[in-house]
DNA sequence: GATGAATGAGGATTCATTCAT
DNA sequence: TATGAATGAATCCTCATTCAT
């Protein structure tokens, strides 16, 4: 957690010392992240940095919240609509919240998706409990999709869930592949969902 | 490319760098694996490793590459039947082959992992075409799939490839969940398959 | 010397930043001592801290200072009767005093100590005179009693005042020695006056 | 302990290092003593110091040494006579030889009794037994005295052998006393002996 | 080809002190 | 008078790489 003379500071400053983490992190893994950068492009004092932050760890953790954060108020939207929607349409808005959180924040989507798929050991230590939580959460959606109706019994929720987790994951890096956009959100959306649904053997 | 003199070493020699380089490149990632270490592990002097290798760059691509031939005698024996079998067979054979491989090299598919999901520059450098490479494969065997007749003539097979693929690198951590293995691979392959076949929308 | 400002503090204000220089200085030598956090224990601002004393060193010097006042009031029965006293129940007396002063208080007495002891250019600074008026003292104790026929007219007396001071500085440290009293302070006193009065020749 | 690459180090060199460590070492305490300052003086790369050292304190710890082995070598003499010299002799020949020590080598002496006389806990854990050690050393001395016969028996041979050790730690001290030499170190050795021997009452 | 000492830019972090409010 | 954010030189130390032997 950041000091409180962090929370203290002047809205502007905070911003630039927010923006200048922002920046790097999403531009280097943490070990080769540095402080002097951060420091130099928030410029601010190297003193400074330390009355803020405890150290750099303490700073990326709180990047990582506030991506967290942010990522929340995509997804609030959905989740409150938890029961009234079904399964397919409950995907469908969560696939949809992840793309326009990325679209709107890349930086932060590129942070935010290294953690997550890395093995470090440090990153594990920091993402904690998140990723078996985002699998709990799908798991729970089949369960409820199974009970409602929509969706097939015969399938293994865990396995399921772990799979849905990868291709959500895998999403940011379709947008933006090449550099350039091949397809709008929906076209996106649409066909992985057609596949998720019907799974890709030929329909007789 | 390492240089002619690493080529000319004793193989037990050129055995022990590569061993210790995948041990080092197995517990750190990139920027914090260590030359000194890996010197140290492999009992030669520091001013040799620069007689073999570049740079510490040169040496991890030489990993990498070496990783990809091993990787490739895992797959050769599906490449082979390629057009004997049809598309899900196929599949089957080749998460089947993914899975034997990071079963028998785990140290190997801990860095290959880390490599292809990374979002760093210096790892996009690195990979540079195999991932598009591994996406075309999929691709292409999707499309001979349709034509064949096995499969659904209606999906996007470029983005059924990418969804393919991150499931794909999604089951060396299925397996290694928790540390523990939950079920064995053909009940694994078998469940997977049957949602990619089949999708998870209820039968009537 | 503290400014003004510190005198005009309240005494519980004051008393808190002494305690918490005492507290400090007797954890850490100057150099390792940390404004910083003797601001914090003493619950004052940095900057008032600069507002009350021209640098670390002015506390330092007050701390020093106040010790110097502390011992005074233990000497001070003992001085007074530094005529109806022969030289050895003076002797006696001062450093019973010096042993009290040490058991009352222990922070005092380690700080004290440590800054007498030290060759430190610094501390040779802070410490002044005060070493050899000390010494200076022992030596009039000394002729004085040369006069008035109590002690052996042969020595050194500035030699001998030396040896006194050094065994009296050394005492803190028997007291203390293992964490754990060995005798009481009496017999300690005695022992030592027996060998200082008589050496250690074996008597015939 | 220092690495092998100090040991195979050209003796200019490491000399060099030795005689700025010893420079910075009795001008500084520990904590303050600066490895930037003793790689200037060394005129040494500031990497190359890391591969000779462990850290700074590999470097104390090693002049430490150095400093007891040397002392070692003045004391030497004496204790191969330690069964043909009376008590008295044996310490007035081990004075002589700590005076001679402190008068070849300022600066070891000035580090050595820095270190013995600190209670930092750092000094105390780098000093380790060799305190506890003189001072069994000069009880054992006081015991063979006795059973020879020139002790006095009456005395506390713990007791005297701690104020030994203070008076000797005191004497370099002494000798340097406002920076100029008072007297010369047999009139001195020899009154401080007549003290000890004699203790300072009067004779009848 | 082998060696291993030498290099020095760069790393994170500390801390006494200043100064604007 | 009180505050506490700002400062930046200085701290120890790391590490990939070079180069003379």
């Amino acid at each position: 957690m950041p000091k409180d003379t962090f929370f203290n500071l002047s809205e502007s400053k905070r911003g630039r010392v927010v923006a200048a983490a922002i920046d790097e992190f999403a531009s280097y893994p943490f070990h080769k992240a540095s402080v002097t950068r951060i420091i130099k492009k928030a410029g601010i004092a190297s003193g400074s940095f330390y009355q803020y932050f405890e150290d750099k760890k303490d700073l990326y953790m709180y990047i990582i919240k506030l991506i967290g954060d942010k990522k929340m108020e995509y997804l609030n939207y959905v989740l409150q609509r938890f029961d009234s929607l079904d399964f397919f349409q409950m995907l469908r808005e969560l696939y949809l919240a992840g793309i326009r959180f990325a679209r709107d924040n890349p930086k932060l989507d590129a942070i935010g998706n290294n953690l997550i798929k890395n093995s470090d050991q440090l990153y594990k230590d920091i993402i904690g409990d998140q990723k078996p939580m985002a699998i709990h959460f799908f798991e729970e959606m089949l369960q409820k999709g199974i009970e409602k109706g929509g969706v097939d019994p015969a399938i293994d929720t865990r396995l399921v869930a772990e799979m849905l987790l990868a291709i959500n994951l895998s999403i940011s890096e379709l947008i933006y592949e090449d550099g350039q956009v091949n397809m709008n959100d929906m076209e996106l959306i649409d066909k992985m969902l057609y596949v998720i649904e019907n799974g890709i053997r030929k329909k007789r």
